[in-house]
DNA sequence: CTGAAAGCGCTAACAC
DNA sequence: GTGTTAGCGCTTTCAG
């Protein structure tokens, strides 16, 4: 079970070649019926399991997937490292974790690492602090292969599945309109990735639809993604201060509703009463807050999921992949009481 | 970056032999200082990386080591899985992660799964419905590194790393007690869990220190975990059926203590009025609750790098390890509204 | 001090 | 239908 049979014992026990041994193992044709079934049987006997270090040296490729992501203790990551796992497992593939904690240098680092490690392919979420994603791009265009899940490069031509956070960020913004207000602030992630525009973008569109006008100093980024204390503490005071104070807020990144959440009740304001909320978070227990939160909810499993069966089709196709597809998939609105007028 | 150099093309380069870059790369004493210097300069021009499937095969060992855990999807174990990845990191390995839903045969089968993949020790956290260890006894006796967490297997010898569940629990039912509640349930999780039996433990010399008695059908287990929603609610509600109706539970585990509280919730109870409550969970959001939990936290991040960095130890020692310790790590009591008497 | 060669476990030409 | 052998990238005797 543990120190290992090899071909060659095999080879030995019955009198036959190594070679004779690999291809009864695999399932040659060219070779004899007898022969065949001795071997497996033997094999199934001593219980043999091929090495997969060798088949990887020869292979040229590890059975293994690289997935950068930045932090694991999230809810959103946690669940869709749960999807990734289920169908890499399933597909003999075993898969490197590793957390950027949002900063560019260590994502950086990561995939240095994974890369130097051989892994046959990357399932990528940028930090919050990337800018520069040419090692991605020359990495693409030696044909490696990546798929970006949740947040992706605007500019890389690969696979990428996504939330439609438009669509979310709509939605949950006029939740709050619906509930009467009109002073509706957006605390959101780093400007430098795409789901935030996107989440922006919506944001401004629910405004739009009902003649909201958009108030530059109602909408705040956290650049290190909620991973700072003080930023969001920072952010969320500068927006508590302001002569026309918002009623409510609507928050873009899973951390900031969670944390946002925390620091105004610390501060003592009543919410919904004074201060009205709604965000994206994958989180199962928000139900039990004091009040139960109105959130936007990512199918973060089935996301990483089909990350997954993705990058493991790219990594397995025979010939160069040229076509790429973005897969957007829906988000779910879950209203409960802290997006209510009080 | 993606298509390494080897030992080879240094070779071939400088016009030497492979054996004598593998020397300079690797500061052999029986090299010239001339053409180690010139190896070690080309190398890192070229910026070669050591090839880890090539070594892994001389060296036979994979430079990883394998996680066993119910999920990951928990805050207890993401935590815990982010300090083993942590070290685990520094110190050149990776981490495979592996879950078992609670099922023993998916714990079997990721066991042999890891030892397929040829990882050179395993962490280990049981599932709720394992009682057969002897796949680990096997793999023990033959020297092979384990080092279980949380979840340990009471009767194989080696390395452990635990929280005090004895010490935690106890605090946790005498909060409840203090309040002024003496009907307290105990809702744990398989009792073929050490962690189970030591919890109740807890709860029984505390309810004992107070001159309360036991009363058996207020102890409650969920074989499954918590992994079924059925299983949790049955005995939930045989508990709120009882003629003599506890007023308070003590739960021992991070997954009953959240559903719980949704369930309880959901049929309407008051929380604390009409129940009590004080758990194990790591949740750091509990204290957003309705109302806020008292809970035992462990310090799973902790927990992670010490059981990461024992194995470690452990594999990389020279000689045998015939001496293992159980670490006892120091719980945290966190007291809030939700084990308050009305 | 350096090179040649074997070997880790396995596959795939290439012989016969 | 089966055996022989080279080679994946690297370390490590063994010669010289």
């Amino acid at each position: 079970m543990f120190e290992s049979v090899t071909i060659k014992d095999i080879a030995k026990a019955l009198g036959v070649s190594t070679s004779t041994v690999s291809r009864a193992l695999n399932g040659s044709y060219e070779i004899g019926t007898e022969t065949k079934k001795l071997v497996l049987e033997y094999a199934e006997k001593i219980n043999y399991r091929p090495n997969p270090i060798a088949l990887s040296l020869k292979e040229q490729k590890s059975h293994s997937i690289g997935v950068v992501v930045c932090e694991v203790a999230n809810d959103y990551f946690s669940q869709a490292i749960n999807g990734i796992e289920s169908i890499a497992y399933n597909r003999g593939y075993h898969v490197i974790i590793t957390q950027t904690h949002e900063s560019f240098d260590r994502e950086s680092a990561n995939v240095k690492h994974l890369l130097s490690r051989h892994v046959d392919g990357l399932l990528v979420s940028l930090a919050a602090q990337t800018t520069d994603t040419s090692q991605y791009k020359y990495l693409l265009d030696k044909g490696f292969p990546i798929v970006f899940f949740d947040r992706a490069a605007p500019d890389l031509n690969t696979h990428k599945v996504v939330a439609d956070n438009f669509q979310g960020s709509f939605n949950g913004t006029e939740t709050l309109i619906n509930s009467g207000f009109a002073k509706i602030a957006h605390l959101t992630n780093s400007n430098n990735l795409l789901i935030s525009h996107e989440r922006f973008d919506g944001y401004k569109a629910a405004l739009d639809k009902h003649g909201i006008e958009l108030r530059p100093e109602y909408i705040k980024h956290c650049n290190h993604g909620g991973m700072i204390q003080d930023e969001v503490e920072l952010v969320l005071k500068e927006l508590m201060a302001l002569d026309d104070r918002p009623e409510a807020i609507f928050i873009g990144s899973d951390r900031l509703t969670i944390s946002s959440m925390s620091i105004l009740k610390k501060w003592g304001f009543k919410v919904p009463g004074d201060i009205a909320i709604a965000g994206f978070t994958n989180s199962d227990v928000v139900e039990l807050f004091d009040p139960p939160l109105t959130v936007i909810r990512q199918p973060a499993f089935q996301i990483g999921q089909m990350a997954t069966e993705m990058l493991i089709k790219t990594i397995e196709s025979k010939w160069p992949v040229e076509e790429f597809t973005t897969e957007k998939v829906d988000t779910q609105l879950i209203v409960r009481s802290s997006s209510n007028k009080a």
